[in-house]
This record gives structure tokens, sequence and C-alpha cells, in this order.
DNA sequence: TATCATTGTTTCATTATGGAACAATGATAA
DNA sequence: TTATCATTGTTCCATAATGAAACAATGATA
């Protein structure tokens, strides 16, 4: 991230490193991306920030989306970095420095070029309370597909981050950080719908999750609707 | 890569960043890692080196490549940054620096934290015509499973690019870049073997790579050994 | 010409996957 | 009470992918 990093004390950080991070959240049968709004523009920025000169880079990860969104201890997966020379974001940032009122000191290294590494991270969606940074404006979440004026790079950073999470899907047991403790099969199964773009079978899609072993089936959720109601299960430990 | 860096103008480089990069060649039945070794001292260290203010950093790895072996335009595939605040450097730098006789500055970035941008590369073994860094006593191939006395965290490195490689064996054409030109089917098998570090079944490695219909089969390969001469192939382009 | 090591291919059993149908169930409406 | 309905849970079968064994081909050597 590369803006709201209006007043800060260069010495404390890296220079000329970032981080940048793609929060994912699942709601309403979509695939979500929490993004804080720049204040005074039409703009959002993935919430980032630099490195501690003492700091562990996954540990400068928590510590932003703290900062930033209030979520504490989430899970985190580094995926790539981005460090092309084009990848220019003074004019950019100069804007959102000029429409908040801030000098632009021409030779601080916060206005010169970035390299950026890429987490994202997964959170459940009934869980989160977004606290507003400093910084923002606002801080809500956003369709993947209906994704707001995104600044810099950080479309192109978002996208590469769905790949990844699509890529790692069999891999790693993605469900258990975006679903609530107990959920129902169809709803595990729109959300691999949703982050792979394709409609799965059901039949199919029940027979290959069960068998990997990593479901406890629970309870039966009744809605009132008027259908069989449907099991409820959890991620075994 | 945090040693070799002796005289160097900090001010042209992104301080407390650098790229190591992991080269995997294939030769003899097994799998190679290319490896400078410390002048005047019993230790070696990956290939690497910092990135240049206005570079990219894919462009700086090439560039770094080519000044320490030589090798130019190979193929290059980010896979993790090494950044936790314990990777402490400077200590074994400073053994470096002394052992060759430079003063140690202590204000210099060079000495500070480092956060490391990991590389591997897959090159053509009976291409590759090593050269020695100015830096640098000698550069060779070493057996994966036999690497010398590594510096830094330089051995975690190179077995997260290993664990790279495996997991990205089914998805990319790592064999493209690993073997000449043209090959026979039992090269590729054992290429694929030694990656995995398992044995595959001949007749289903066969049929599994040809039903990918990304090889061509040339002629056949005579030996002079007492057997049936395998055909050679070449991959597609 | 027989032997040998290795390669290329075929065959068969087993397992995984795609696709359809059927049975079960919890509400609602006749 | 009973029929209806939407959805869930399950079974069944055809097809594709994979595992494993056997067989055929071939280029040199004795």
């Amino acid at each position: 991230m590369e803006s709201n990093t209006l007043i800060i004390d260069e010495d404390k950080f890296i220079p000329q490193l970032s981080i940048d991070c793609v929060i994912f959240g699942f709601y309403g049968e979509q695939l979500k991306v929490l993004l804080p709004k720049v204040k005074h523009l039409n703009l959002w920025a993935l919430p980032g920030g630099y490195v501690l000169k003492e700091e562990g880079i996954e540990e400068a990860a928590q510590r932003i989306l703290e900062e930033r969104t209030g979520l504490t201890n989430i899970y985190l997966e580094q995926f790539y970095v981005f460090g092309k020379a084009t990848r220019s974001t003074a004019e950019t940032l100069k804007l959102v420095l000029l429409a908040n009122d801030f000098g632009i000191q021409e030779n601080r290294w916060v206005l010169e070029r970035f390299v950026s590494i890429g987490y994202y991270a997964l959170v459940d969606f009934s869980k989160v309370v977004t606290k507003i940074g400093i910084y923002d404006e606002t801080c809500e979440w956003y369709d993947i597909h209906q994704l707001p004026n995104l600044a810099f790079d950080h479309a192109d950073i978002t996208q590469k981050a769905l790949e990844t999470l699509r890529f790692m899907l069999d891999n790693k047991l993605i469900g258990l950080n975006l679903l609530p403790e107990t959920f129902t099969m169809k709803e595990l199964q729109i959300l691999y719908e949703t982050i792979l773009d394709k409609p799965l079978r059901r039949d199919n899609f029940q027979r290959k999750i069960l068998s990997m072993d990593i479901l406890e089936r629970v309870e039966k959720k009744f809605t009132g609707a008027a259908h069989k109601a449907p099991y409820l299960y959890k991620f075994i430990k």
C-alpha cells in the first residue's frame, strides 16, 4: 500500500518495501473483499503499510490489518511480490496527499518506487467488526465482481490473489477460515462455486468432500422452509 | 543474498531488500543446485544481490544471475519472500567481510536485517558455462541431497524452492527448461522421479505424459547398448 | 541363432468421476 | 388428513482415469 501514510516516521520502516492485503470474506452467496476508501477521493486502496525495521513481514501484515480493519490474528498467506519498475505510484500518491491537504516532500522514499508483498487473508464474515483506520473514510465489503475504483495496481493484486486462492482451493482448507463454525453442505458448495466461478454437481461435491474426512456432521438445521432440513457440518480439528 | 556485496554503492539500491536465486539443473540422474563459494571461507551462498532503485525485481534477478553465473535470459519463478525478524545475517556477513579484509562499517544497511525475495531458476545443464563472480571463489553444481555448508538461512530457502518445484510439477512444463532439446522418455521419467523423490511406473508415466500432447517423437537414439533403442522426444512449442 | 536388457504396447482390474434417477423430509395448501 | 412442493441425501450405472501385470519388439552380443 502506498496511500494513507501521510504522517509516518520514515526512519522506523524499511524503505520502499510495502505490504498489501487482500481480505476475503463470504456472505450472501458472494465472495467479498474488504476495502478502505481513501479520504476525500473516489478511490479505494487495499489495506497496506510498511515493515518496521525489526519486524517480520508476517507480523507486519498482521499489525497493518489490525490498525486498518480491527482484525486480529487472522489467516494470512503470502502470494506474490509486485515489483515491476513501471509500477508507478507517485502520481496517484501525490493526488492523495493534495486531496488531504498534506504538502509533498519530494525527497521522501514514500514517493519513490515500491516493491510490495501481497498477502491474502481469509476471514469469517460473521465475526468481522471493521474499524476505520485513521486515514480512511470508510472500510466496507465489496463483491469480487463489483470492485470500486482501485488505486495503483491494486486491481491486479486483487486478481492475482483470487487466482492463487482458486489454485490453492484443493490444497488448503479454505472453507475453514471463510465459513462460520457450522454450515450446511450447500453453503460449502456455494463457497466453492463462488471461488471457482463455475457450477458444481451437488451429489459429486458432497461425495468428494465427505470422502476427505474433514467434516463432522452435527445436528440438523430447521429453517422453517418447506423442504427437507439439511445437516449442519463443522470442520474436524 | 547478503554476502559478496563488499564493494557496492548503497545509494543505487533499494535498502534492506535482496534477491536470492536457487538454480536447478539436472545431470547424471540427479537434481543439482548451482552454488558459488564464498572466498576464503568454507561457506557457500545462493547467488543473490540487490534491486536497483529503478529496476523491476524480475530484471534484478536476471541481472544478478548473469553477473554471478554468466547465465542469461533463463526461466525464473518467484516462490517466496523470506522476511522473519530473526533472519539475522549480520554475524555471518561480518565473518565474510573480515575473512576478505574488508572493514566493517556499522551504519550501512548492508549489515541490517534483510527481506529476501526467493526465485528459482531452471536451466539446461548441458548449456551452462558458469562464470565466477568477482567475489566468488568457485561456482559449481551440487547434488540436492549433498549440499555444502550454506550461509544464513539459505538451506531453508533451497528447501522451500524444492518444495515449490514439486508442487508445480504438474502445472508448469518443468522438463522443458531442465532437459536438452531432445531426450528419451526414460530421462524425462527420471527427472520427475528425482524431483518428486519417489519411483514412478514406466508404463503409466509414458501413457500420462503422451496423453498431454506436449511431446513430439523424433528419431531413435542408438546408444550401442544391447537392447531396443528408445525414441527421442522434444517439447512441442 | 539364441540370449539379454530394455523399450513400447496391450490388457485387465480397480478406482475416481460425470450424470441421472430415486427416496426422504419438512413445510404448506387443498 | 392428504396431496404437493422444494430441497436434501443417496444410489446406481456408464465412462474416464489410474494401478498393475504381462507381452511383444528390437538392437546388440555371445
